[in-house]
DNA sequence: CTGAAAGCGCTTACAG
DNA sequence: CTGAAAGCGCTTACAG
């Protein structure tokens, strides 16, 4: 690329100049500090910006203030609709503070991941949300250059490390005991890959519930896959060629359950009727599918509220910080259809132009 | 937020003084020039640097050279699955390059979209990737800052202005004959907004087809919505109070298909025995919903690496580029069920992890 | 091949 | 209330 050819820009000192005083009063206008301006200095000022259209340099602004009003956001893969669905809040939110948002997307790949935190860091984020697709997160880099960063992972946080999470056991126990509550005996799951850590949770609380049923777990029942839509499908597939077939399902995302949705409907397996499902970390678009998933779901605009928060109230603090969630009722568990959810007008949707 | 305390950051002099060489040396092992470097020299600043774990400012970096290694990219919604999934290939795009992506989302908001660009800008950003969500996009500040652009909407090129885009009108026109093809003749149309410009093309391509075939345009049979899936929901039902029901639909994107589909199923029209659907811009997604939908798609990873592309070897030039589209058959035209894109393995999908 | 120094466009003590 | 000046951490002609 090398340096653009463009139109000079319209600089501090011209400002200054057509203004009639000096380049720091410029900066004392702009920032609304931090010495005071007389009244009639002032608009002198903010008259001479309009005139010639000067927009501040913000790379400079954050090289001489040390802040840049980034933020870095760090995602296993941004094509993911939860994922995708939460960003949104975290860019509408992070703007009403003035922020803008580096994203970085890892493609589920550790190493690059790596490298995107680097390079949010090298480009001074003032803080990074960080959702990791890999094994151990990279929060040694991270907290090394003592940029405040929010993890929205279900790992433990540490010194300079901050923890935003539901409790995925409990929600997972819920979930199950919905189905338990329709009076199915025979539940099974498919999981996530055995090496994350919110797969363990979410299997933990399914078992949680089954036993507090009082309720046999069979090893059959219980298969794992890998987070995806394919994944889920032939989870399903594999399920239906063991012997025998539970009565429902706790599916350990929405992808996932949506996949099986394809799978069951191939077999001829009807969902409700033959086999109920509860899905994990439902959206909008589980509830548009037929059947219309139930899902355990998060209140992702107060996880962004909450994260941007932590962001800026940030002092050098660790700590875990609880997300509720709650159980959103479709059909695909066997609840009454049209539920109110699904009744145009009720629930919220984002346009959609493309 | 203020300045941050952080433990002091390694800087470029110390690697110098413990290389036992100038700053500038520094640099030029760093960047791999401008000016050559002795081997033996090169060598001692690459010990310094591990040794220090030295990391350059890309702020200093940007400041001084002028570039900042940074694209934007500016969508209406980050949360929509077509946007989403081309977020996802043009971040990995970028980063090929070395170049880390500033996400601005509007929300559908005009003037916030014209607030995030001005941001962008001032974060003085390499490129800029700009979807609009607005009536006339926001290119003039864009232009005047000499920032290189890339329009991904159905707006025409200007000076200093590059689109890349797809022929909608074509594109509409083949979906909606492939529907003919199938030998339906009643075939009606879910549109958005008539204010967008993408609406006139494909409403047109629409008529093209039906015009072709000799067949009449029943109004009625036209139904504008607003690119949701809520807008589709009803927009079906609308169509499905009127006098008659087309045998077949052309849905203007991917959300009100399957919004449509939910209505359908409600009111017990069958998709595709009583009623054929095509759709427009779909994706993965749309694969997995029962029935699959049938969709016109783009080949979003070469629309990303054309952007990004485009961006390098940017030359202060407008210009159109054309991108190919395809027909991606599902089940919800008629076409035989169990197409190949539904067989697990041959459809690559993103990995989902939550 | 190497280094001293100007400069990128801001912010902000410091001195008036 | 205002201004001259140092400094943020780099890059890069320029002179050796």
């Amino acid at each position: 690329m090398g340096k653009r050819l463009t139109q000079r820009r319209v600089t501090r000192e011209e400002v200054a100049s057509l203004a009639g005083t000096s380049v720091a009063v410029v900066s004392y206008v702009i920032n609304n500090g931090p010495r005071p301006v007389a009244e009639a200095t002032r608009e002198r000022v903010l008259q001479a910006i309009r005139q010639t259209g000067y927009q501040p340099n913000s790379i400079a602004r954050a090289l001489a203030s040390g802040t840049t009003r980034t933020f870095g956001v760090v995602v296993p893969d941004i094509s993911n609709p939860f994922i995708a669905s939460l960003a949104h809040e975290l860019l509408q939110e992070s703007m009403r503070y003035g922020h803008v948002m580096l994203l970085g997307d890892s493609g589920d790949d550790g190493q690059r991941e790596q490298d995107i935190i680097q390079g949010l860091l090298n480009r001074q984020v003032d803080g990074l949300i960080y959702i990791s697709a890999d094994r151990q997160p990279h929060t040694e880099i991270i907290c090394r250059s003592g940029t405040p960063v929010i993890m929205l992972d279900g790992v433990e946080p540490g010194p300079g490390v901050s923890v935003l999470r539901m409790d995925e056991r409990q929600a997972a126990r819920e979930a199950t005991a919905h189905l338990l509550s329709h009076g199915y005996r025979e539940v099974g799951i498919i999981t996530g890959p055995a090496w994350m850590l919110n797969t363990r949770d979410r299997l933990q609380g399914w078992r949680d519930a089954m036993e507090h049923a009082g309720l046999a777990v069979n090893p059959h029942w219980v298969v794992p896959a890998d987070y995806t839509r394919q994944g889920g499908y032939q989870a399903a597939l594999h399920l239906l060629s063991g012997p025998g077939c539970p009565r429902a399902l706790f599916v350990c995302n929405e992808q996932m359950a949506i996949g099986s949705l394809r799978a069951f409907h191939q077999q001829g397996i009807r969902v409700p009727d033959d086999l109920a499902i509860v899905g994990f970390n439902g959206t909008d678009q589980g509830a548009y599918h037929l059947p219309s998933l139930t899902s355990v779901r998060q209140p992702i605009a107060e996880i962004a509220a909450t994260a941007i928060r932590l962001l800026h109230e940030w002092q050098a603090g660790g700590g875990l910080h609880d997300i509720r969630h709650f159980l959103e009722p479709g059909e695909s568990c066997g609840c009454p259809a049209g539920s109110p959810s699904l009744q145009p007008g009720l629930r919220k949707n984002a346009t959609d132009n493309y």
